[in-house]
RNA sequence: GCUCGUAUAGUGUAGUGGCCCAUCAUAAAGGACUCUCAUUCCUUUGACCCGGGUUCAAAUCCCGGUACGAGCACCA
C-alpha cells in the first residue's frame, strides 16, 4: 500500500494578482480621528507584509478630509506614524497627508468639469435621493462647462454654503447598483466653525473631497498598484473604477477582508472611544481596557504577535469572530523564549527563615534559556514573602531554593534538594523585592492587586513571566500589567 | 426595497474538479517532561449550509433556497 500524500497548508498570505516583485505599491489610509485600534492593525500588517514580500512600498496616508463628522485629532498624526512603525517593524516608505494635497484634488475636479464627466449639483440631499431611487437625471446634470466652472468658483469663494451644492461624478442614473449613480465627489464644509485641526490648514479650504474621490485621485497619483481593504469598501471600488474610466486610468488590483469581531470585546468605534475618554470613563487611548494599539501594547501584546495573528486570518471575505485566546497563543510564542521569570507575591505573608545561613542564592532567570543568566537573591535579613493562599500547606518547597516547614510566620529550612513531592511555590526575599501593583483587565474591568515584586532592572515594556501567575509586562518601576496566562 | 458579497470541525484557516474517509492552528479532554498552574512534546474529540444539476469524478463548476454581512451619507 502506498502512503497517501498528505496535503499541506499554504504558507503565508495568498499571492497578489498581477504583482511584479519590486513593482508593488500599497497603502494604508486611516482617518487620524484617533490613534490606531486593533482593526487598523489588520490594514497595516497585511499591507505591510505584502510590501515586504514583494519588495514594494507601503504608503501611510492620512485621509483627513472631514472636519465635521469625524474630525481629525492633531496628536493622532504623530502617534499613528509611531504605532504603524511599531506594528510593521519598519517605517512606512511614504507618508501622505490628504489635507496637504488639496491643490491636486482641485486640479482634478477642474479636469472633471472640463471633461464633462462631473458637474456641480445644487439639489438637496433629499431631492437627489429621489433621483437616485427613481433612476432619473437631476437637472444639474445638463449644466454646460461654463456654468459648472462658474458654480465651482462660487463653491470656492464662499458664495455657497454647506449643503447648497456638491460636485458629482457623472456615471449613469440607470445603473443597477444605486450606490453608483452620480456619486458625490466634493462638498462644502463650514471650516470657520469647524476648522481643520492642523494649524497650516485651519479654515483655509471650504470645499473638501469625499473619500471616494480623494482616495481615487491619490491612489493614481501615488502609483498604487494594489488596494487591500475591508469589503465594506467594495462599492467604493466600483465608484472609483467609473471615475478611473473617465480619466482613462487603470484601477489597481483589489482584495478585501470581512469584518472581524473579538469575542471578549464589544463594539468599539473610534468615535465612541473618544467620547468615553473625554467623559473620563477611560484614562486615555492607552487604557488597557481599550482595543487600541496603545492599549494592547501596554498590556504586553507584541507587534510580532499581532502580525502573525492577522497573517493567519488572511484576507478572506468572511465575517468572523475570533477569541482573544488566539491572539494570546501568538503572543506566547513570541515572548516565552525570552521572557525572564520573576516572582510577584500577591497578598504577601512575611516569614522568618530559620536554619539557613547563606546570604545569597542564585536562581536561573529562565528554565530553558540559559542566555538570560541568573538572578542573585539577597537573603541577609532571612525574611521572605510567600502568597497567603500557599499557607494552606505547612510543608512547602520554595522554588529553586529549598524545602521548608512553615509554622506561625517561621519557615524552617529542611533541605536544598527536594526531599518529597511537596508543593512548589514562588517566593521573594525581603532584601530583594519591593512593593508593587499587578494591574489586570478581566471582563472589561480593571483590577489591581498589591504585592511584592522581585528586584529587577528591567526597563519598562519588558515582557516577563510571573511565576505561577502568567505573562505580564513591566509598566513602571512598581507596576506590572498582566498580559495573559 | 435595490445592489453587492460570504458560507469547511467550538473558533479561525488551507484546499478552485480526481492526490480530500479534507490542511494547519487554536480550543477542549487525556498523557509525557518539568524545582511555575508556564513552555515543549504526544494522543483524542471534531467540519465541506440545504436542495437540485453538469461530470466517469464536485468541498471545488452551474442553478435555486437559506443564513449572515455590507453598500445605497454633502463619514472614513
Amino acid at each position: 500500500m502506498e502512503e497517501r500524500e498528505k496535503q499541506v497548508k499554504r504558507e503565508g498570505l495568498p499571492a497578489l494578482n498581477n504583482a511584479e516583485k519590486g513593482n508593488v505599491v500599497l497603502r494604508f489610509a486611516p482617518n487620524p480621528n484617533g490613534p490606531l485600534s486593533f482593526g487598523h492593525a489588520r490594514g497595516i500588517t497585511i499591507n505591510g507584509e505584502y510590501a515586504k514580500e514583494y519588495d514594494g512600498e507601503l504608503i501611510l496616508r492620512f485621509d483627513d478630509t472631514d472636519t465635521t463628522v469625524k474630525p481629525p485629532l492633531l496628536e493622532a498624526y504623530d502617534t499613528i506614524q509611531k504605532e504603524a512603525e511599531w506594528l510593521l517593524g519598519f517605517k512606512p516608505h511614504r507618508v501622505v497627508i490628504a489635507s496637504d494635497r488639496m491643490a491636486e484634488y482641485y486640479r482634478h475636479v477642474e479636469m472633471m468639469l472640463d471633461g464633462e464627466f462631473g458637474y456641480v449639483c445644487q439639489c438637496s440631499a433629499d431631492d437627489f435621493r429621489e433621483f437616485r431611487v427613481g433612476k432619473t437625471n437631476c437637472p444639474c446634470r445638463d449644466n454646460n462647462v461654463n456654468l459648472n466652472r462658474d458654480l465651482w468658483a462660487k463653491m470656492l469663494d464662499g458664495t455657497f454654503q454647506p449643503g447648497d451644492c456638491v460636485v458629482r461624478v457623472k456615471t449613469d442614473m440607470t445603473l443597477k447598483n444605486p450606490a453608483l449613480r452620480d456619486w458625490p465627489a466634493l462638498r462644502i464644509q463650514d471650516t470657520i466653525s469647524n476648522p481643520h485641526p492642523r494649524e497650516e490648514i485651519g479654515s483655509k479650504y471650504r470645499v473638501w473631497p469625499l473619500l471616494d474621490f480623494q482616495s481615487a485621485v491619490e491612489d493614481f497619483l501615488q502609483g498604487v498598484t494594489h488596494i487591500i481593504r475591508g469589503k465594506d469598501l467594495m462599492d467604493s471600488t466600483r465608484k472609483q473604477t467609473l471615475l478611473y474610466q473617465h480619466f482613462g486610468w487603470k484601477y489597481p488590483e483589489t482584495m478585501y477582508w470581512g469584518r472581524v469581531k473579538v469575542h471578549e470585546w464589544g463594539g468599539f468605534s473610534t468615535s465612541q472611544m473618544r467620547k468615553d475618554i473625554e467623559s473620563g470613563k477611560f484614562t486615555g487611548w492607552a487604557d488597557p481596557r481599550l482595543p487600541t494599539i496603545a492599549g494592547l501594547s501596554g498590556t504586553g501584546i507584541q507587534a510580532a504577535a499581532l502580525r502573525n495573528f492577522w497573517k493567519e486570518l488572511g484576507v478572506t471575505q468572511k465575517d468572523i469572530a475570533v477569541p482573544l485566546a488566539t491572539l494570546y497563543s501568538h503572543n506566547i510564542k513570541v515572548i516565552d523564549d525570552d521572557a525572564p521569570r520573576i516572582s510577584f507575591i500577591r497578598n504577601p505573608v512575611e516569614l522568618t527563615m530559620v536554619g539557613f545561613d547563606e546570604d545569597e542564592i542564585k536562581v536561573p532567570r529562565h528554565p530553558n534559556n540559559q542566555n538570560l543568566g541568573v538572578r542573585k537573591i539577597n537573603l541577609t535579613s532571612k525574611t521572605i514573602f510567600i502568597e497567603r493562599d500557599d499557607l494552606e500547606f505547612s510543608q512547602l518547597r520554595l522554588k529553586e531554593f529549598g524545602d521548608f516547614e512553615i509554622n506561625d510566620n517561621t519557615a524552617t529550612f529542611v533541605a536544598k534538594e527536594r526531599t518529597d513531592k511537596r508543593r512548589i511555590v514562588h517566593w521573594a526575599s525581603k532584601d530583594s523585592c519591593s512593593d508593587a501593583k499587578l494591574v489586570a483587565v478581566s471582563d472589561g474591568k480593571l483590577t489591581s492587586v498589591e504585592g511584592k515584586i522581585e528586584a529587577n532592572d528591567f526597563t519598562n515594556g519588558t515582557p516577563v513571566q510571573l511565576e505561577r501567575i502568567g505573562y505580564g509586562i513591566i509598566s513602571d518601576s512598581n507596576i506590572i500589567t498582566y498580559t495573559h496566562d
